[in-house]
DNA sequence: ACTGGAATGTGCGCCCCGTCACATGACTCC
DNA sequence: GGAGTCATGTGACGGGGCGCACATTCCAGT
């Protein structure tokens, strides 16, 4: 198993591409992305560190459906494809594994197909800084807005404005590279509805 | 291995309820439907005949996070999960196929989520016909303008208008139950931008 | 420390489409 | 075959947010 170091915005896997190897997270993170027909960017998923990507094209043996992009400075380690195979097939336990992840997966990708059926891109974001932070408070390598404006369907600017509210009710802080939480609560008012979104 | 049938609307499978069950559909439609906060539905993905639904349970044990319902008169054959558990686990044949299975899940999700990601609802929906069409131009069973409004987040006023639009064209048509792609190239150039979509 | 590029911040006009309200048409079930 | 329910059609209105344009700030690399 080999490792390998990408800058930020450096390509890990291309779409198209019969990726040959497992690839896992050691630090940074990842967004898997495709393009709409008219060169528009869609963000499908987020790697963290600990995750891995590629795990479809070493089951099915088909092209990568996206690309996969380092967000910041990353390493990750490299299995190959067959290698990967064998220890799968092999060994029972490892294939269970597997299946566990992948439901993990799809069970995440209906979960931001969910936060993209919001209305109100305010309310978006809330559910998308929510799932980022998951149980902790600070979200280390934030995401651009422009990368989280591609998760949640709407543009580079709203985002920015959105933030901009956010920051100054105290609610989000930035730290640099990082973005804390303050508070959660009201970012989970938001999302069910308890507190109306702000007009502009 | 038991044989149901579920009448139109009727629930299949409960969101929250650990289904005991792995289902084949035998014939009909299902839809996998969340809903969110504010109680507005939406549309996961469509179950064909041959298709299957609560793969997830079977290998996590975790409760659905979707329900699924029964869009036209349907029967469907039920597999106990401890039994599919057990094909599963003892033959690596059947472990891979699952694989495969989970695997295409994923990149229909995918796909899904790069139509969402279009900016014009007639483009979204143009893009939804296709997918559920296939190679095919006949669409037996055809779900509802309100069963296609929550897959491709938009209204269902938005989706008659826009069909409006493309029976009047001679690109769709209408046959009772069914649907028929006349001219599925039209479609094709909506999708892509060689046809710019419609102004009303 | 400089400097160029990236990221963020902000105003503004326009238009798509969500929502409401209601009409009509289609099917099912007594 | 009548009645009630569900699906489809259609107009009017209003606002959210996209897109454009530009300013400012941050930061990495030399």
């Amino acid at each position: 198993m080999q490792e390998r170091a990408f800058a930020r915005r450096e390509i890990v896997a291309s779409q198209g591409e019969t990726s040959s190897f497992l690839g896992f997270l050691l630090e940074g993170r990842l967004q898997g992305v495709d393009f709409t027909v008219d060169g528009r960017e869609v963000g499908l998923y987020f790697v963290e560190p600990g995750g891995y990507y590629g795990e479809l094209a070493i089951i099915d043996g088909k092209p990568g459906a996206e690309f996969v992009i380092a967000l910041a400075k990353s390493r990750v380690a490299l299995l190959p494809r067959e290698h990967a195979r064998k220890l799968i097939f092999a060994n029972p336990h490892i294939a269970e594994v597997l299946l566990l992840n992948l439901a993990e997966r799809v069970r995440s990708g209906t979960a931001q197909r969910t936060i993209l059926s919001l209305p109100n891109v305010f309310q978006r974001l809330c559910a998308q800084l929510l799932l980022l932070g998951g149980n902790a408070s600070l979200i280390p390598h934030a995401p651009t807005h422009q990368e989280l404006a591609i998760m949640i369907n709407t543009s580079r600017e709203t985002v920015t404005r959105s933030f901009q509210l956010l920051q100054s009710q105290n609610i989000l802080q930035r730290d640099g590279n990082s973005l804390k939480i303050i508070d959660k609560r009201y970012l989970d008012g938001i999302l069910n509805g308890d507190i109306p979104p702000p007009k502009t």
